[in-house]
DNA sequence: CTGAAAGCGCTTACAG
DNA sequence: CTGAAAGCGCTTACAG
């Protein structure tokens, strides 16, 4: 036997297809006694309403396609969190097309070019399921073009920004954030901060460094040339640069690691030569995962809206669901630096 | 406008519906010509088959339903991952459904059974969208009892098992992975190894437990009763109960940890007390999260199948949705261990 | 308030 | 090899 279908429903409540319909869907009014019928029917068999042939009727499957570059990238599990979150009182599903870019891409992420028809095809796909609205999860912040716009289907980048002017887009404040996270230092009394970054081609690279230079500039430090480190984003790159600067005739007291990786080679770096975090070196990195609370001692970092990030996005392709007019066209959340216990003053 | 639709096709290939069908899905043979004028149309009106269409008539969707404890869950974005990866060739989808657990639950895994509802609910809703099979990821291994059977659609669950019988399970091998890093400890010529163990009721204690007294028993090595210590699976239990071990008038040369952040927690006591790893105390853990290559020194430790399941449970299921007969039941996926730099013989 | 009926866009016996 | 037609299970003007 298959499952009840609405036509059965109708002849067990002696009523017509329509009416069980109205029933259900509370569009119209019905007598309550028919409608006391038709909800005893569908308790008695149990009666589900076919989605499927529902959505063929109305041209809505009251589906969100969520496509994403990794479904491992780091931010990525909280943003989908937030998008469910969202969405779970609308009575919208999650398509999700993973499109496992992370071990293609490492970390050069601004190489994403050279997977756009990838990308296209993983839109294609999610509008051949005819989802009514998508929200596309980048890996890493940045600018991302050249996208195929699926045809009356609205879409909204998450953790990223586009030109596309159709495009909605929801991201976090990496100018403030580095910001904040370098005034932290400035007003614990540090004079010397140096800055590990991550690839110089990156924006959030850029936008973290002209916010570390802000801050320094606004307190009147001055920034040596030899306290800016290239980094990888990587572990070693963070080891490596830190020893370098630990070996300068004048180290600095300070570093900001531009992500909590590099942060965890400042303290490998610190380890090897005998130096104490926070006393001798205070360190701080960014991203808040959880390696910062399981290094010792815990590390003062920023954390990413990842999760509210999620939330925006899918409140704002709700919106535009919905028909309303004012949308933000491109949203920056702000950031938190959470103090833990790799900063005090220096000595 | 709308897409076009199959009838546009027809008419403009001068063919009728049924041959545009049977040239889309090849379920037919049609004269070169036709085909060739179809295709063409094809091209030109850039036609998409309509899914939802399809599926009202065949009553496939071609789509998995995925239901998460919480998709922020450690292993959960790896086997979903592998899931995907195992479904991208064979034209199924993935309809995700997170149940949003983690912060309910915290790591107290074992109380699942009060969510039985939430989790029944989240069948339910795969179930009313029509999907072909479902896959359950736990968060934790252990056994799930007490869901509700859906009708006619297979289950199968990753990184757990059923007590049903309808099911398959996918999970990996909690004892045998702790007898290995354990035996590894013992090559090394370690002679006093601690423990420090996860929630006493937890079944991967459980088998983590047996399969560390096993390699100690096969080794001829006494586990004394103070080596044994009781942690929560957090950081913090993991530095008490270091600190414990590391007080004792005989303290354990080697710490097995059952999970690599109470592992991260040793790092910290040994810190704190000036002691070196590996040289004065080696220290291994399990699950290798990222932490593990982290911290300083690099963490030995066990990688779980994560992705491996996730590819298991996804070709399983296609195996059952394909007919097969004979599927394993419960299958047990074995565990690496890693072997990094926490790892030395005693001193 | 209620029901008969059209139609969403496909697939698939069936007849030729 | 091909096409006319039934039908999947709904929703929604429309007429009453």
């Amino acid at each position: 036997m298959g499952l009840a279908t609405m036509k059965e429903i109708a002849e067990l409540a002696g009523v017509s297809v329509a009416t069980v319909s109205y029933v259900l869907s509370g569009k119209k009014k019905v007598s309550p006694a028919k409608r006391e019928r038709v909800l005893n029917a569908v308790e008695l068999t149990n009666y589900k309403l076919n989605t499927i042939a529902k959505s063929l009727r109305t041209s809505k499957t009251e589906i969100i396609g969520v496509l994403v570059e990794d479904i491992c990238g780091l931010p990525v599990p909280e943003i989908v969190d937030g998008i469910n979150q969202m969405l779970s009182d609308s009575g919208y599903q999650v398509l999700l097309n993973n499109l496992q870019l992370l071990n293609k891409l490492y970390n050069q992420y601004e190489q994403l070019s050279q997977y756009i028809s990838t990308i296209n095809r993983g839109i294609q796909l999610l509008e051949d399921a005819r989802v009514d609205g998508i929200i596309y999860i980048a890996m890493h912040d940045r600018r991302i073009d050249g996208i195929h716009q699926p045809v009356n289907i609205p879409l909204v980048f998450a953790y990223a920004n586009s030109d596309d002017p159709a495009s909605l887009s929801v991201s976090y404040d990496n100018h403030f954030s580095s910001y904040d996270i370098t005034q932290h230092l400035i007003q614990l009394n540090h004079k010397r901060i140096a800055l590990i970054a991550g690839h110089t081609n990156s924006s959030a690279t850029k936008l973290r460094l002209s916010g570390f230079r802000a801050a320094m500039n606004e307190a009147g430090l001055h920034v040596p040339q030899e306290y800016i480190r290239w980094g990888d984003w990587e572990f070693h790159s963070g080891l490596e640069q830190t020893n370098m600067l630990l070996s300068l005739k004048i180290p600095p007291t300070a570093i900001v690691a531009m992500n909590d990786v590099m942060a965890a080679g400042c303290y490998a770096a610190a380890y090897k030569r005998k130096l104490s975090i926070p006393e001798d070196l205070s360190v701080v990195g960014f991203d808040n995962q959880p390696v910062a609370s399981f290094l010792y001692p815990n590390l003062t970092t920023v954390a990413l809206p990842n999760k509210k990030i999620g939330l925006t996005a899918a409140k704002h392709l709700l919106w535009r669901l919905e028909g309303r007019e004012k949308i933000p066209a491109n949203t920056t959340l702000p950031c938190t630096v959470i103090v833990r216990d790799s900063t005090a003053p220096p000595k």
